[in-house]
RNA sequence: GCGCUCUUAGCUCAGUUGGUUAGAGCGUCCGCCUCACACGCGGAAGGUCGCAAGUUCGAAUCUUGCAGAGCGCACCA
């Protein structure tokens, strides 16, 4: 028996040895695999290098990694891309909050400079988070690794752009974003956050008209007064009929409106709209041709339009606002039980300020349309089917994609501008700055989902690429629940358009890693779980166990210390069943007949390993885990170990051979089945195993 | 407002297509340093499976309603 079992089981000790080992042999790459089986692949979302990973990375290496090296143990040439995320605006906040501590601010800095600094960052937390990804046992393949910023992938995304423009699905566009003023960049609708709130609503005089809103610091440039045309009410009301009005700086010319998109049910049925800053009033302009002002800048101060209220901030100027208007008897009443929608940054909870702007939208109606057909061909299934309903609902209803970000941190738009103040306004297409004078580069950069959503073409060389071929489409996306808008959609959408396959035939989405008690891990609330600072304390294994059982999928996993520290014991009671076996089978001769009973015994095991393939093929992971732990400790040690004792004190000899080589033919099964889960400890067993049929566990036969 | 998920032992959760006395981990209590393991062993307590009705020979599991929790989506000013 090797010396090590004579002590408890040091995962420190033993984890960077394996993975260095394993690393080193090549065999994470499947072209260094031997035989001829099929491919299997992972795309492993990649992890944003801008700081720690977390414990939703832990869980999610975890589970792929057991899919991985499941896979390569049944003889596929099992491929997981690994990656790193450049995280366009969400490492630029990382970023500007280090410059904030440093009293700096991106504004005031030159782009080339910023970008600099940024991207060195960025490459020295990529190291760091690679090395954590190691840590926690990933079997990736580190010679496909891609960073979403190297040059061919910044290729590939600018010549999707281009490509999108000449079909007509992006087009430059005049139209309503989020807009946050501490970043000063426009955000998707899936970067913003929706909270309720309560606010006043007011009812104000207007000309004949009463008129309610939550914004009056809005109302500057509210000129047109809006009613549905079959609102009885106002049927003497002629649409285009002028009116004055007396308003917040004196009297103004109002225009009637008559538009369906008023709601009858809702306050008065009358509205004045600020097409600059609201969606649903930009779009009644837009049908009616009628002006369309800026009344807040971009830095969330009113404009020159506000007079005597200019250059305010919108929640100073607001109530002052209110009070002009009550004091010139234009406020008729206040309602404080108004309970409303905002809209935030995601990042730093600033309210977000509908505005127009120019920027370059991705048109959604004919992609998402694709993308529902193939999943109702049943390309692409969902793991937990219910998230197909949900993947639908956003299909259904995908609203136009602002991609531009004016932030310098990201994929350039290679787009060009010539004549842009003047109103004759050309725009070329082009990654290479295009011929004559005058030609200005776009400054914005492509929303991170833009590139992402094309990842796995990218990694795998679309569109001439060796791996293309043989590894696209890939088998599993696996990624957390809250990506079933931000990424999926996206992935599936471009890889239709651009290889006319979906990317990946089955999404497997897992939830939220909480704390102990089901919270959701913040910062704030200071119960944030460092999962290498576990690692540390308990193992890899005893980490990947924890996450695993008992985490159906799609669901939240609540994850206690307790819990991995129970896996760490488990670890410890398979390192003293081979020691007890390795202690009582060198008498073996590892072939003698079995008994009749140890026969059954086999049979057993070999029942259990089928339910525990079909519990892996079919996603049941938290199920295989449990199967095997169960055996392992309650079956094997609790049993089979024990009823060994007297057999092997005994005098029948058959008996005990027949012993000895049923508990290394188990022994070696329990590593086999365990190895996905918990890979160094039974690897690091396996090595000490008489006899082995790999050299490596990790490629060892599945058992079937 | 629309939608999704959840409600099972003190805590955190399983229970795969409805089928014998409902399970696990942790925790609790009692007894054990028994020559693999005290990171352990043996034993015990602990559940009207949210509530109500229905379908069925049979339901924690399916249907409906109600209550509670969590999450997502939404351009009613």
């Amino acid at each position: 028996m090797p010396d090590k079992f004579l002590k408890p089981y040091d995962p420190s000790a033993t984890e960077s040895r394996i993975y260095a080992k394993w690393e080193k042999s090549g065999l994470f790459n499947p072209d260094n695999l031997t035989g001829d089986g099929k491919p299997y692949t992972i795309v492993m979302p990649p992890p944003n290098a801008n700081g720690d990973l977390h414990a939703g990375h832990a869980l999610f290496i975890t589970l792929e990694d057991i899919l991985i090296r499941f896979k390569r143990m049944q003889g596929y040439k099992a491929l997981w891309i690994p990656g790193a995320d450049h995280a366009g605006f969400e490492t630029q906040v990382v970023y500007e909050k280090k410059l904030e501590k440093e009293g700096r601010s991106r504004f005031s800095m030159d782009p080339k400079q910023l970008y600099n600094e940024i991207f060195a960052f960025t490459l020295e937390s990529k190291k760091h988070m690679e090395q954590q990804v190691r840590e926690l046992g990933a079997s990736c393949d580190w010679s496909r690794e891609k960073f979403t910023l190297d040059p061919d992938v910044v290729k590939e995304v600018q010549k999707t752009f281009e490509k999108m423009f000449i079909d007509g699905l992006v087009y430059r566009g005049k139209r309503t974003v989020n807009w946050c003023s501490k970043h000063q960049t426009s955000l998707s609708d899936v970067e913003t956050e929706n909270t309720e709130e309560k606010s006043p609503f007011y009812y104000f005089k207007y000309g004949p008209f009463e008129i309610g809103t939550v914004r009056p610091e809005t109302k500057f440039g509210d000129k047109y007064v809006v009613m549905h045309p079959d609102d009885p009410r106002y049927k003497d009301w002629e649409h285009g009929q002028r009116l004055e009005v007396e308003w917040i700086n004196g009297p103004i010319m109002a225009t009637v409106i008559k538009d369906i998109a008023v709601d009858m049910e809702f306050g008065t049925g009358v509205m004045t709209i600020t097409p600059w800053h609201s969606q649903i009033d930009f779009e009644i302009a837009k049908r009616h041709g009628l002006d369309v002002e800026q009344i807040i800048d971009w830095h969330g101060k009113l404009l020159p339009i506000a007079e005597e209220f200019t250059g305010m901030k919108i929640a100073e100027a607001r109530p002052k606002i209110v009070e002009k208007l009550a004091s010139k008897g234009l406020l008729i009443k206040t309602d404080d039980n108004y309970t409303h929608i905002t809209k935030r940054c995601y990042k730093c909870n600033t309210m977000i300020e509908p505005q127009t702007k120019e920027q370059w939208f991705v048109k959604m109606a004919p992609l998402a349309k694709m993308a529902l057909e193939s999943v109702n061909r049943g390309e692409v299934k969902f793991v937990p089917d219910n998230y197909e309903k949900i993947f639908r609902y956003w299909m259904e209803n995908a609203l136009d994609w602002n991609i531009s970000r004016q932030i310098v941190w990201g994929i350039p738009i290679p787009a060009w501008f010539k004549n842009r103040e003047s109103g004759n306004e050309e725009i070329i297409i082009s990654r290479e700055k295009p011929d004559g004078e005058g030609w200005d580069a776009d400054t914005d950069t492509f929303d991170t989902w833009f590139s992402s959503g094309q990842w796995p073409l990218i990694v795998t060389g679309f569109p001439n690429g060796k791996d293309y071929t043989t590894y696209y489409p890939t088998d599993v996306m696996e990624t957390g629940h809250d990506l079933i808008f931000k990424w999926i959609p996206r992935m599936v959408i471009f890889g239709l358009y651009l290889a006319k396959k979906a990317p990946f035939h089955t999404v497997y989405l897992h939830g939220l890693v909480n704390d102990a008690h089901g919270k959701k891990m913040s910062k704030s609330k200071g119960n944030v779980v460092n999962p290498l600072n576990l690692t540390d304390k308990y193992g890899t294994d005893a980490l990947r166990m924890a996450l695993v059982v008992g985490n159906t999928p799609g669901t939240d996993l609540s994850l206690s210390e307790d819990k991995v520290k129970g896996y760490k014991h488990f670890a410890n009671k398979l390192w003293n069943i081979s020691r007890f076996v390795f202690e009582n089978t060198n008498l073996a001769q590892n072939n003698a007949e079995l008994t009749q009973k140890d026969a059954e015994l086999l049979a057993q095991v070999n029942a259990l390993t089928k339910d525990i393939t079909i519990d892996i093929e079919e996603f049941r992971i938290y199920m295989a885990a449990e199967k095997i732990y169960h055996y392992s400790w309650h079956e094997f040690a609790d049993k089979i170990l024990e009823e060994s004792k007297p057999i092997f004190a005994g005098t029948d000899e058959d008996a005990r051979q027949s012993r000895a080589t049923l508990l290394l033919l188990l022994l070696t099964r329990i590593l086999k089945l365990l190895h996905p889960f918990m890979p160094f400890i039974t690897e690091e067993i396996y090595q000490s195993m008489p006899t082995k049929d790999a050299e490596y566990l990790m490629v060892a036969k599945w058992p079937s």
